[in-house]
DNA sequence: CAACTCGGGTGACACTGTCAACTATGCTCG
DNA sequence: CGAGCATAGTTGACAGTGTCACCCGAGTTG
């Protein structure tokens, strides 16, 4: 399963194919089958090791006292990015998976968003860190897939991923935000 | 190619086969390559047709003066969205395709950032324009993506797209005259 | 009528995911 | 020790796939 997870980010998805995946872990292109149920259950798993990764390192990022609560928000929604940045393939796999088929899946992608909630509510209070939440999460997925279909240029927007995040999280913050409609 | 559209909006991007394009056109599965080189090709063709026909609706929205500009931008921003809603798979083929590959489907693309850019430069002026476009732009497909990745669960966040929009366009809004209308 | 173009059909190629049948390997228990 | 068994892996087939070289027939032009 390492071994597709190699794949995806080295040749992109095409490259994940069962005689690959096979090859690479030294076996033939039936073997997987002895593991997965299917294609799209390898590819799942290896979505929720994704999913399970992020909200590790939010969760620690969470621990971390030192740094302000605007400033642990600003890198949890990085660290969700740095993803696709760094593994575009294995990001855009994350969220191909539609949620609602596998309960494992959805509960490792709840364990980030819950993760993301309580981030967030230290900085604007309990009672609108849902509504803004999801709207964080939100921005910062849309930053991700601008980035890695090329759709955010910075000579076109002035501006790059990094600082969309500040601006979001500075108007997040509650000097000013009133409370909504 | 109308035949492929129809295919990918019903039954998503695996019906999007040769065989299959080419039997809604009454032909078969070969005659595809006379017209376009590569199957990506004809995806892409695909693509700048989506792009084209959102241009086309922000750019009528911005003509309509009867609505104020935060409401054109809302209205915009929405009209992406609505793409996703409606046609999920033509949505995730606009984005999937790389903008770097093809000059014309960058044109496309590019059609629709402008058109965002001016009605966000009415509404926030022109110097911060592109900063905020590019903070509008992202979120709003961001959401788009949340939402068809069923990420996005009203019981879980307590707002939907439709809201966080108009949270958006007021959070941009400035300040200036914050009871106005 | 001849030549030339050109959209489309045909058949082959290498490849894919999938699965049933079979085999090898090692573990456990009498 | 040997019999039974579970498990992982191989093999070969099947239906489809994108792709392409090759061929055909209808239209147009001279």
């Amino acid at each position: 399963m390492r071994a597709a997870s190699e794949l995806l980010d080295e040749g992109g998805p095409d490259a994940v194919t069962l005689r690959a995946v096979g090859a690479r872990a030294g076996v033939s292109r039936g073997a997987p089958y002895g593991h997965f149920e299917d294609k799209q259950h390898l590819l799942t798993a290896l979505a929720v090791d994704a999913w399970n990764s992020v909200a590790d390192e939010v969760e620690q990022l969470r621990a971390d006292l030192d740094a302000s609560p605007g400033a642990r928000l600003e890198r949890g929604l990085l660290a969700l990015i740095r993803v696709g940045r760094r593994q575009p393939h294995l990001y855009a796999l994350m969220f191909s998976t539609p949620v609602g088929g596998d309960p494992v899946a959805a509960a490792a992608a709840a364990r980030v968003e819950n993760e993301f909630l309580t981030l967030v509510a230290a900085v604007v209070g309990d009672t609108g860190a849902r509504r803004y939440g999801a709207l964080l999460m939100s921005s910062a997925h849309g930053i991700a897939g601008l980035e890695l279909s090329g759709h955010l240029a910075k000579e076109k927007w002035t501006v790059d991923g990094d600082e969309l995040v500040r601006m979001l999280v500075a108007a997040i913050r509650p000097a000013d935000h009133p409370a909504g409609s």
